[in-house]
DNA sequence: TTGAAGTAGTTGCATAAACAACTATATGTC
DNA sequence: GACATATAGTTGTTTATGCAACTACTTCAA
């Protein structure tokens, strides 16, 4: 027997993933109320973008743990919100390169203002080193799986 | 400033979770390749009526941390299934109360089995010790939230 | 006892995810 | 060069989520 197995009446949580979604729902609510009208979904395209601008969509795919029909569909919303533009490159006609449009730049830095505030809410009376830890096995998770 | 703010290149796998996405994507997997059919969130349904059967959808809807219309769906799907079946309040005709289906008995055994395996295989390399502090960190999250 | 407020559940709509099947283009090998 | 194989992206279908608006029933208070 393993000896990281889990009790029955342990499992849920971490299956579920209730506090990512809880953050996640905080988050949206957050961006409502400042007027942000994005999903988080598709803020998170954003976020990698803002990092590297240009970037294919198999590169997002890969970014955000999506598959390709999921990423094809996102950058469709984002084009319709003016917010990136699907550029066919020239070396390879294959591939759509993904830029920023005007209007993603002012999201920017109040959305990541946001993200931060919403982080700290969350982690009120959470330690840093307990921080560490959780990110460190989250991680581990991540890459056991992948 | 909150000693608990993240650098920004770390918030985006807090917010999108995806050590949790990664855990319920294996054990769908694992769920089809044993002809298991049915999804992770309608297993999480089933999940608490295992722990205590006969509940209404409100509780359901605590349970697992849905809205309403969410677990009316998934009730819907379930009844199609023929793995859970709604029953009228008596005392309040505003209440349905969900019972788990002759079917849905055979399932408990065979995906309890799954999830725990599921998750050692996402554990490995992970101290029980670190198990605990992660677990601590999700669930104040969660209720800081909530 | 009746009318207001609260609670349980449903329906409609928009967005997103997973999977399979598909098109178009590129690569590598004979 | 031609064909097999791989890669990038799209489309269709089913399931699920979040929000708002709705119905039905219950409770509470004047």
């Amino acid at each position: 027997m393993s000896n990281n197995e889990f009790k029955r009446g342990e499992l849920y949580s971490f299956i579920t993933g209730k506090a990512s979604t809880a953050i996640a729902r905080r988050l949206q609510k957050n961006f409502k109320q400042n007027g942000v009208d994005i999903t988080i979904e598709q803020w998170s395209v954003l976020y990698h973008l803002w990092k590297q601008d240009g970037l294919s969509q198999q590169q997002l795919c890969d970014a955000t743990f999506r598959d390709k029909p999921s990423i094809t569909r996102l950058v469709d919303n984002l084009e319709k919100l003016k917010l990136v533009k699907r550029v066919a490159s020239k070396n390879d006609r294959r591939i759509n390169m993904i830029y920023l449009a005007p209007g993603a730049q002012s999201l920017q830095e109040q959305t990541m203002d946001l993200a931060n505030q919403t982080l700290n809410e969350a982690l009120v009376g959470v330690t840093n080193g307990q921080i560490e830890i959780a990110k460190e096995v989250l991680q581990v998770v991540y890459d056991n799986l992948k």
